[in-house]
DNA sequence: CTAGAACCTAGACTGCGATCTAGATCAAGC
DNA sequence: GCTTGATCTAGATCGCAGTCTAGGTTCTAG
């Protein structure tokens, strides 16, 4: 989200980019806004191996993202979202690193994956169900002076 | 789940039955089992006032509940794990303990809630679809050898 | 040339929600 | 009476996923 640092105020044109460049080359800061991500995420994303490759510097040391990078994180920001852990986010990048050879592998994990998300979607709306028969209660309790379904003070005694 | 500190095996009757009590009367382990929750962590949220009461003890210290703790406790892992914090859920606690007069707010705690989890399940689906849409580009590429929305090794390059 | 963004590294710190430890005490069965 | 298991308190520690700090360096605009 690019709010710490020293942020504000955005470089006309991004570091890399020569003349007539041609592929983006994209600041960590712009990469930041278009992802959502904080500068400070991307940094420790890139400390936890969570790029497909080591991240390319400029002469003095900045790091220049392509498009692709912002996609691959478009595809993990997801992946968190949805309750992946660090680890093994980082265990697909190091799949998808290693190149062809291990699809079935990555198809596995994903589909583990899916799984996890589907299941969470379950227990939500279990919940949700539970939660949405109290707020029920409660309505009718506020609306007519009805006490069911509603807590006392002291349970039971 | 009753599985830290020195457990295993029941006490035969619970600590605070008399002759023939009526009311139950259950000790912590009973309420883990039956809760799911860790006797530490029913002792923290007896630190962090998430109960309806003060829980009594017997002479000896320890602690005796009642099954209306454990249905509270039911609705309160609800809300837990339907990704309630401790801070809310306390105050909800705090607003049930203070009695009747405010089911208003109680109700509009609930209400939030319910809309959070509802967003959260739609941010899920999305994250659902994505997720599914990369396993079926991998199953397809698994099987017929496609490449397409699958990641190379490199990013574009 | 200079100011001020934006960026760099290494490492410390944060918040949440438990979970575990140590060192007692209590209670029940033999 | 003694052993064994369950519980007690207070406080330390943990895992996760960042987030922030300090102390520079690099760029770009004016």
């Amino acid at each position: 989200m690019r709010v710490a640092d020293t942020d504000e105020g955005k470089p006309t044109g991004p570091p890399g980019s020569a003349p007539g460049a041609a592929p983006a080359g994209l600041s960590i800061g712009e990469v930041a806004d278009a992802t959502g991500l904080s500068v400070h995420a991307l940094r420790f994303f890139e400390r936890e191996e969570l790029f497909l490759r080591p991240v390319p510097r400029t002469a003095g040391g900045r790091r220049v993202y392509e498009p692709a990078d912002v996609e691959w994180l478009g595809l993990c920001n997801r992946l968190r979202e949805s309750g992946m852990p660090i680890a093994e986010l980082k265990r697909f990048a190091g799949l998808v690193r290693s190149g062809p050879g291990n699809e079935a592998e990555r198809l596995a994990l994903l589909q583990t994956h899916e799984r996890a998300v589907r299941a969470r979607i379950a227990e939500l709306g279990a919940s949700l169900e539970i939660i949405h028969g109290k707020v029920v209660a409660y309505e009718k309790h506020v609306r007519e002076g009805t006490a069911a379904g509603v807590w006392a003070p002291t349970p039971s005694r």
